[in-house]
RNA sequence: GCCGGAGUGGCGGAAUUGGCAGACGCGCACGACUCAAAAUCGUGUACCGUAAGGUAUGUGGGUUCGAUUCCCACCUUCGGCACCA
């Protein structure tokens, strides 16, 4: 056989004839079986928005190719995919092209699970899961009605986040930037009052502030601690005028004493009760100016102060001091309490304020060793660092005593104590939007607000809905749908409208692949037992502030109401990066900048798409798409093809070049397998590259039948297999070697044929490299060190000088100093 | 303002623990093959310099025999948070 035997490589007819096999033999099929480790390798469930993005391959193939190294490793891997099937897209999509949102959603899907096929990804198809099928939707309903058993669903009045565009509130996390924009359509978000369902995610804060126990990124951890927002302190009970308690949080209560007025947010319960008669036409024309303008011109940080006095005041507890209350929209009532205390001197908002509107200020911490500050000429709050002064029996404590001796003097008169606040709110759950699973709650009139009850779940979304969005939910609209009677007395009552934010459907979509049919509960307890909880759970950053902590939030509840078992849902999470398109922008239609990985498929192949998805950019860094940067995989390929395939022929090699051969061999094996554990993706096929580049030229030198050349090809294909699945089963197959390759074990390192037997030390003068000399791995140290003095080059560096010292680092370099 | 990521050739990037900066690939240039082109193969490719050599990992310092790597102070850029008490 020569060369011209060897079939031209073509992608388009081995790919889906090895996918139909792997399919039609169940390659991919996971089941448990205890007698292997498990490993449960997951990616963030796609959105069925019509065509599979470059995005979602960039996400899936590295995270496909190390679930199939880890197969390979000897675990046993399940790696399932489904849909999140839920969501605005889809009701937007059906009234711009008048199909009804499920029509939509389920074409997608059948376009999307083919595009994903085409990946030659090894997905355990039995196990997909679409969050918009009733049997799923079942036990969201179900959890929600668990929840809400347990105290952890409640439903609340209050202002809350609404998108005009969207038509719907939104939580909290799905609020993003400085103009306060709805996280998927970009429209500013405005307030409305309304009753609304929420999750108490709050009730976990603190633990969820806990990371020790999974490996997940630093930016991702960071991003939910801030987040989160705690902040330690204490709470402070002052008295009004009338009696009535006003609390404040304060981080601060050591600067008790220098608190010369109160503020209290516009919308706070006591600012009628605090009004006196002659200030209250200022109040009510500053409340209606607050009313009139949005949150995010009140919150802007660079906004001059406002604000009006009430003309009531309140005691000081500390020292009986009778202080002026105002009330100014730079006090937030969704932080702390509402109210604060204010300490001008100390405080950069509050020195403003008072100096806008002629406050005193009093100076209550002075740094040591610092001129006496002046609080009538001082320009700017002064950081509160230093000992206590002017403050009554606490004058002169030092700054890392003060907190602890003011709580102890609060909790001592009863008038406060440490405490802790969030920035985290509850999760408000509820949307005003049809596609989606309905909240299972009923309300009667009688029995007031009742769960569905589990048998009678699910609560079917109905299929004859006006779902044109009006601001109202549409299934308020619906003739029939909301009325039902009661679970509880059988009395006439009604369902509640409103559908569910889809990140319930997502904060549990992974235990749900493990039984997607099963219906005696969300998850068959066996396969929970065996596959749970995630080892690797793979996606993007974007989450951090809101899949990523519900998710959480959710494997706690369950774990405290006992449906599941321990603290987190996956234990190691990795990031990949975005890819842009060729002009460095973000990837969309308007742009035309969009690349479609079915051209590409088309073009050159999934596995050459595959590896230059994993070889042209750091993972987790991402960058703008290169569309000649292809051309180096399908090269490589192209070559591997032939290279492998070539019978041998001719000169046979030499002991030593065997022996070089190996060396490589084994050195490329141990640094891909250390990059796949690392998730080094890139380094993975640039390692395969190099080796590709070295058994060329071994074999153009040595054509002949060699076992180490056998050795090389057969191991060279296994490392392959994960990141091109069916060029690699191909050319496995047509040298005869057994069916499957990916059934096959990941070769191990044979770390005495990867040592080095020379090594090429580096001859430094003061640093600089001024030869490479080629030892033996075992060269003395004395041999090393007379070898680099005797270099002419060296000789040269020194001119003339004679070495002060000479390091010798063992196997690398010496490095003459003089 | 606070917190975090990132700054290395024309481009994407590489460099176990502080020890050969620029692997691998793209692009480019030249050459081979070809009537020609594509494909393929080969050679070269950080910068300055004819060379010896010198200069280079955002900037400026420091530690060290030696710094892309560690420390300090900045700059740029991306992202998050922010009148949060």
């Amino acid at each position: 056989m020569s060369q011209a035997s060897i079939p031209t490589y073509d992608p388009g007819e081995i790919e889906p004839r090895w996918q139909q096999r792997w399919d039609k033999d169940g390659l991919y099929n996971s089941d448990i079986d205890t007698s292997k480790p498990k490993h449960y390798a997951l990616t963030m469930l796609p959105y069925p928005s019509g065509d599979l993005h470059i995005g979602h391959w960039y996400a899936m193939t590295p995270a496909d190719a190390r679930a199939r190294f880890m197969r390979m490793r000897g675990f046993n891997v399940l790696f399932p995919m489904g849909f999140d099937a839920f969501g605005l897209p889809a009701e937007n999509a059906a009234i711009k092209k008048n199909i009804h949102p499920k029509t939509w959603t389920y074409a997608n899907i059948e376009r999307m699970r083919l595009q994903l096929k085409s990946m030659g990804g090894m997905f355990d198809w039995r196990r997909e899961a679409i969050s918009a099928d009733p049997k799923y939707y079942k036990w969201s309903q179900w959890f929600f009605t668990q929840l809400y058993k347990h105290g952890l669903a409640y439903r609340k009045h209050s202002p809350v986040d609404w998108c005009p565009n969207c038509n719907t509130t939104l939580a909290r996390e799905q609020v993003w930037g400085d103009d306060r924009h709805c996280e998927r359509c970009g429209t500013p978000v405005i307030k409305k009052d309304l009753n609304q369902w929420f999750f108490k995610i709050t009730n976990y804060a603190e633990e969820l502030l806990d990371f020790s126990t999974i490996d997940w990124p630093e930016r991702v951890k960071t991003l939910q601690t801030n987040w989160i927002g705690k902040s330690s302190g204490a709470s402070v009970t002052f008295r009004t005028e009338q009696g009535d308690p006003l609390e404040v949080f304060t981080t601060r209560p050591d600067t008790l004493w220098g608190v010369t007025f109160m503020v209290l947010a516009p919308e706070h319960p006591l600012v009628a009760k605090l009004t006196s008669a002659t200030q209250k036409s200022q109040v009510d024309a500053y409340l209606a100016e607050t009313i009139r303008q949005s949150d995010i011109q009140r919150e802007a940080a660079d906004k001059e102060k406002t604000g009006v006095f009430t003309g009531g005041y309140a005691i000081n507890p500390v020292n009986g001091e009778k202080i002026p209350v105002w009330i100014a929209d730079y006090v937030l009532m969704t932080y702390g309490t509402g109210a604060i205390m204010a300490v001008p001197a100390h405080d950069q908002r509050d020195f403003e304020f008072a100096r806008k509107f002629n406050l005193p200020i009093r100076v209550v911490i002075q740094p040591a060793g610092e001129a006496v500050i002046d609080p009538d000429t001082m320009e700017a709050a002064v950081p509160a660092k230093g000992s206590m002064v002017n403050s009554g029996e606490l004058t002169g404590t030092p700054e890392n005593k003060a907190m602890e001796k003011i709580i102890a003097f609060l909790e001592a008169k009863k008038a406060g104590h440490a405490t802790t606040n969030y920035r985290i709110r509850d999760w408000l759950i509820s949307r005003q939007r049809y596609w989606g699973a309905p909240i299972p709650m009923v309300f009667c009139d009688k029995c007031g607000v009742v769960p569905v009850p589990d048998d009678q779940l699910p609560v079917l979304l109905p299929d004859d809905v006006e779902w044109k969005p009006t601001g109202e939910s549409p299934l308020k609209l619906h003739p029939t749908w909301k009325k039902t009677t009661c679970p509880q007395c059988g009395g006439p009552a009604e369902r509640e409208t409103d559908t569910m934010d889809t990140f319930m459907c997502s904060s549990w979509y992974h235990l749900r692949y493990l039984s997607p049919n099963y219906d005696k509960g969300p998850f068959d307890p066996a396969e929970y037992n065996y596959w749970a909880p995630v080892d690797v759970y793979t996606g993007g950053i974007e989450h951090a502030t809101m899949h990523l902590i519900y998710t959480r939030f959710f494997q706690k509840a369950l774990r405290d109401m006992g449906i599941a078992k321990g603290p987190e849902p996956m234990l190691t999470l990795r990031n990949q990066g975005i890819v842009l398109g060729e002009d460095s922008e973000k990837m969309s239609k308007s742009r035309g900048n969009v690349v479609a990985p079915d051209d590409l498929v088309k073009a050159y192949g999934a596995d050459s798409v595959r590896a230059y998805l994993m070889f042209f950019a750091r993972w987790d860094l991402g960058a703008p798409w290169n569309k000649t940067g292809i051309d180096g995989t399908v090269r490589w390929l192209r070559r591997v093809w032939t290279i492998m395939q070539e019978p041998s022929a001719g000169k046979s090699p030499s002991v030593e070049a065997e022996k070089n051969l190996r060396r490589r061999l084994h050195q490329t094996l141990r640094s891909v397998t250390r990059d796949f554990e690392n998730f080094e993706f890139n380094t993975i096929v640039s390692g395969l590259m190099e080796l590709l580049n070295d058994m060329q030229k071994f074999r153009q030198e040595n054509p002949g039948p060699s076992k180490a050349w056998d050795e090389a090809v057969d191991v060279y294909l296994r490392m392959l297999a994960p990141v091109a699945p069916h060029i690699s089963e191909e050319i496995w197959s047509r040298l005869g070697k057994p069916y499957s390759i990916h059934t096959q074990k990941w070769p191990t390192v044979d770390e005495q044929a990867a040592a080095d037997e020379t090594i090429t030390l580096v001859i430094q003068v003061n640093g600089k490299v001024r030869d490479r000399l080629i030892m033996p791995v075992n060269v003395s140290e004395a041999d090393a060190k007379a070898a680099a003095l005797a270099n002419e080059a060296v000789q040269r560096a020194l001119d003339g000088r004679q070495p002060k010292q000479v390091i010798y680092v063992p196997g690398r370099l010496v490095n003459v100093v003089g």
